[in-house]
DNA sequence: TAACCATGCGCC
DNA sequence: AGGGCGCATGGTTA
């Protein structure tokens, strides 16, 4: 038996249009209609799939009113796939409305709601798209791939809305006085505290030059070089290789006035409230796949601010992260057993170096991280070269997504995410441009530099993106198995073990102590599941490793 | 003045 | 000749 689909519409006046495909007449609801329909539904035998136009704002709604949906669809997002998946008919997803649909962008990750005055999304009938998507799915030559693809994106979409909903849990009080220690009291606004004043005249005064502005790049290259000391560029890691009683104070100036720009007392003041860190996440934001955030930096989080991360009383952090994700994601998907075998381990660069591949477990990780990442010269490229003899398929997979990238041509995910086409981004030059014959030898170094760079994208694209497909599954089902996790009835998601943190590879779980070890099981059976779902039975590990703490900062990495 | 770019640093 | 991001700053341009 097919599932059933609700299809959910905003109709004017902050009402709902509610459609469903068994063939029965659609009607309207108000929204604590709404909320009451979709609980009732949920708590039935027969889940539905809801189907919306942007979950961030549907599911922010219910889970104020205390609701939690098992599936969805996510119109917006599943399009933008589709539109750019090499296997879908493109004319499939033409139509009424299709315009519209493209054009339509993420809500305020930070601030969703779901009727807000002037949106574009009003009035998009969910019916129509959910149609057209479906046909195209149906219709294409990877249509079980591509519809696992959906579903999980559309899953990572509902956990998305959730961590937001949740927040991280997050002690101002660590926090500030974390920064305290580090930098002194907090200053007025726009002016600097008292370390990074000090440190700032120490710089000032070892450069001869009183009231420097170390912030100030040209200020900071002048001075520096009256001093006799030349760079190219102020970055800590070329300002080390200098001989200056400067360097270590003025190293230490940038690394706080980081630290103050970026989860400082204004970083508190604007991403946490009662206790909780509610960044936004944004599913699907990068072209790979990968997510991106939309304020409050939850994918970057420093680990010097890690230690605020705090469980609240009785409760544990459960934080788990996997091994070399995007070399075992490339044995799988590549079919190279050799890869596969050191796979099948704890640590995958050791098993290369055992198996006498290479001679040390650095030279595994090097060769294999250059292959991944484009790497031409140098050790890293001698290594390369040296692996591919090894590992032929794994490394030939790379090799032949960036030929095709440096062709032009766009490559694909194990699931079928198409990359974008040449040019998009840089806008230096559009793809036409390509087959034109170069002008002169100046646009043809621009050409050759631009097919280069769009070959090392496409090389890494292919990785990086079937890597953030298997952590898509993993936190899909790792979501539906916290929540079937033994509680008491009726305990909203907070009461319970629930995400509150993934970082690409990475998720953080808040749960009471006591069920700290049950949701340590469930994390690894759904990376477990997660590989039998990309890969079948292939022999292939995706080990975990997983800390029970109090702090975010004491996971082991 | 606002919008944009370049730089540098943090995370994966 | 190393992939993807976000964010803050300073400095430039429209």
């Amino acid at each position: 038996m097919s599932e059933l689909r609700v299809r959910l519409s905003r109709l004017p006046a902050e009402r709902v249009a509610v459609s469903r495909d068994d063939g029965s007449e659609p009607f309207a609801l108000d929204l604590a209609e709404l909320a009451a329909y979709v609980a009732d539904h949920e708590g039935g035998p027969v889940r539905p799939r809801w189907v919306w136009d942007d979950t961030a704002r549907w599911h922010a709604l219910l889970l104020d009113a205390g609701v939690r949906v098992a599936r969805c669809h996510d119109l917006r997002l599943c399009r933008r796939v589709l539109r750019r998946a090499p296997a879908v008919d493109q004319t499939l997803l033409a139509g009424e409305d299709a315009a519209r649909w493209d054009r339509l962008g993420p809500a305020s990750a930070s601030e969703p709601a779901l009727f807000v005055a002037d949106d574009r999304a009003e009035h998009l009938a969910a019916d129509a798209e959910d149609e057209r998507q479906q046909r195209a799915v149906a219709a294409s030559a990877e249509a079980g791939r591509l519809a696992l693809l959906l579903a999980a994106e559309s899953s990572g979409a509902l956990v998305a809305a959730e961590l937001r909903w949740a927040g991280m849990p997050w002690r101002v009080d660590v926090h500030e006085q974390l920064l305290a220690e580090r930098l002194g009291p907090r200053p007025p606004r726009g002016t600097r505290p008292a370390r990074l004043a000090a440190l700032a005249a120490e710089v000032g005064e070892l450069l001869a030059a009183p009231g420097l502005n170390p912030d100030s790049r040209p200020e900071l290259m002048a001075a520096l070089r009256r001093q006799g000391l030349d760079v190219p560029d102020v970055r800590a890691w070329t300002l080390r290789r200098l001989d200056h009683p400067v360097v270590e104070p003025l190293i230490a100036y940038k690394q706080l006035a980081h630290l103050l720009a970026t989860n400082g007392w204004e970083w508190l003041d604007a991403w946490v409230r009662d206790g909780r860190f509610r960044a936004g996440y944004q599913p699907g934001g990068s072209s790979t796949g990968r997510w991106a955030s939309d304020g409050g930096g939850a994918l970057s989080l420093p680990a010097m601010v890690r230690p605020a991360a705090v469980a609240d009383d009785g409760w544990r952090l459960v934080v788990a992260d996997v091994a070399q994700l995007e070399p075992r994601v490339l044995a799988g998907m590549s079919g190279d057993t050799a890869l596969a075998r050191a796979a099948r381990g704890g640590d995958l660069y050791q098993a290369m170096a055992d198996t006498g591949a290479v001679e040390t477990r650095s030279d595994a990780k090097l060769g294999l991280l250059g292959a991944m990442y484009g790497a031409t010269s140098g050790e890293s490229g001698r290594l390369v070269a040296d692996l591919t003899r090894r590992y032929p398929r794994a490394f030939g997979l790379v090799e032949e997504a960036a030929r095709a990238g440096e062709r032009g041509q766009p490559v694909r995910t194990l699931l079928g995410r198409g990359s974008p086409p040449i040019g998009e981004e840089s806008g230096e030059l559009w793809a036409g441009d390509l087959d034109a014959p170069p002008a002169d030898d100046a646009s043809l170094a621009r050409q050759d530099r631009l097919r280069r760079a769009y070959g090392r994208f496409t090389r890494n694209f292919v990785v990086q993106g079937t890597g953030a497909e298997w952590a898509l599954c993993w936190i899909a089902d790792l979501r539906n198995r916290l929540w079937a996790l033994p509680s008491t009835p009726g305990a909203a998601l907070t009461e319970r073990p629930h995400l509150v943190a993934f970082l690409h590879d990475e998720v953080v779980v808040h749960t009471p102590a006591a069920l700290a070890e049950d949701v340590e099981r469930e994390v690894r059976a759904a990376a477990a599941a997660a590989g039998r779902l990309l890969f079948g039975d292939a022999p292939l590990d995706f080990p975990l490793s997983v800390s029970v703490v109090t702090s975010y900062a004491e996971a082991s990495k």
